[in-house]
DNA sequence: CGATTTTATTCTACGCTGTAGATTTATAGT
DNA sequence: ACTATAAATCTACAGCGTAGAATAAAATCG
């Protein structure tokens, strides 16, 4: 008699149960995958049936952003701005690693996700407890933010997507590119295929992310006269 | 007698005009809009031609990312590669601003886009001639390239989605205040609709990207002597 | 308790989508 | 002129989101 995500038994539904349910659906067969239809049918109810918690496919969809923005960590108590930053950056990164499919989702930027305004707030506030120098909290917030975002997307459209279901980190990067090598169009000019090799599997992934964080938020640092090592 | 965009004339099509054709339609409609039929009556032509020339509606999607990033400036003749990848992210993010509708298709990564690739390559190989000290080129280019990916969609994401047409260029950031205060939906929680307001209208677009590109790209600068910290 | 109002769920149907497959029309080659 | 190839069209199908009517369940009240 426990109350499973699949299968329901007949306790009625709640907003957040279906919105639970379409991001399983997401994460498992893709945002493709992700119909009414078969919401209801994941959710043993007729279609039109969802509409009364979660409004249309278009609301559905900002309720699981919703979701997807809570994960993301917030500021934590830690005084240091630019490790709270550091944090946020490695936290929106692994959001995509975690739903690769669900990746379109999260870019949804346009429609006042509740929990990301929570999550600008929250860091605005932190950002402007602390000493910055003459730099606006939201500018430093929007370029983190930025470089997260596009980072994290670039990154899982190279490798879940072109590929399949390719995990980066049960791959050693010498593996990676073996694959690589192979899933290549064949009639793909070689220069062109090179490079590709050279973005996707070239560098640790891990690694360039790190450096391209530290790269900002090093410049970060300097500009507040803190005189971290840089 | 001209061979104007809309309404065609019986010349023959190529794979070409239908693209551009297709791009037409989502800068005027938005990307919801293009559909075969719809591209088809553009064109005064069956849906199904448009399989011939351009494949179905995945292949054609990826030929207009194809134009997008055709659109992307290419490194130059310039010997400084910092003001070669600062070109690129003003570029990249300029695309965004020109195409706000099509900002999927450009990151629409998965599908080893051709120009995409040349861009890469190109940009590759200017850093790969310059000394970058111990930087991987790949790591850094991978690094502008999200912030600026993430930067252009974000910025697009919140003005013109949630606002209508809204075109930053043509507000200055006093009337886009006003504007978004009222467009605010009025059950927003007050904290959170002054999260909004810092983060979309408070500090100007312009100088926050330019800001955070000076961020990389000093760090960048900074380093080509000194190696690497961890 | 029964009666009535509210809420939740389902059913049916409409117009839209992408596209496979057969068919027709136009072009090029000899 | 006749054929082989290419281009364009027609028809049809399964799936989509969802408006609106119809039904079932739950809550409210006398």
């Amino acid at each position: 008699m426990t109350t499973k995500t699949a299968s329901r038994n007949q306790i009625r539904l709640d907003r957040r149960q279906v919105l639970t349910t379409a991001l399983e659906v997401v994460d498992r067969e893709g945002l493709e995958a992700l119909s009414m239809r078969r919401l209801g049918a994941e959710l043993s109810v007729d279609p039109m049936t969802i509409y009364h918690y979660a409004g249309g496919k278009e609301r559905l969809l900002d309720g699981v952003a919703e979701l997807l923005w809570e994960e993301v960590a917030l500021p934590g108590v830690s005084r240091d701005p630019i490790e709270a930053l550091r944090n946020l950056a490695r936290s929106l990164r692994d959001l995509f690693r975690r739903h690769p499919e669900a990746a379109p989702l999260i870019l949804r930027c346009s429609r006042l996700i509740h929990p990301q305004l929570e999550l600008y707030r929250a860091y605005l506030d932190a950002l402007d407890k602390s000493e910055l120098g003459a730099r606006e909290p939201a500018s430093v917030l929007r370029s983190v933010l930025s470089f997260a975002l596009g980072y994290g997307y670039a990154e899982i459209s190279m490798l879940g997507v072109q590929c399949g279901p390719l995990d980066s980190r049960t791959l050693s990067q010498r593996e990676l590119l073996l694959y690589l090598g192979q899933a290549l169009p064949s009639n793909l000019p070689r220069r062109l295929a090179e490079a590709a090799m050279v973005m996707i599997a070239d560098c640790d992934s891990d690694q360039c992310f790190e450096d391209g964080l530290d790269l900002m938020l090093a410049g970060l640092a300097t500009s507040t006269d803190t005189g971290r090592t840089a």
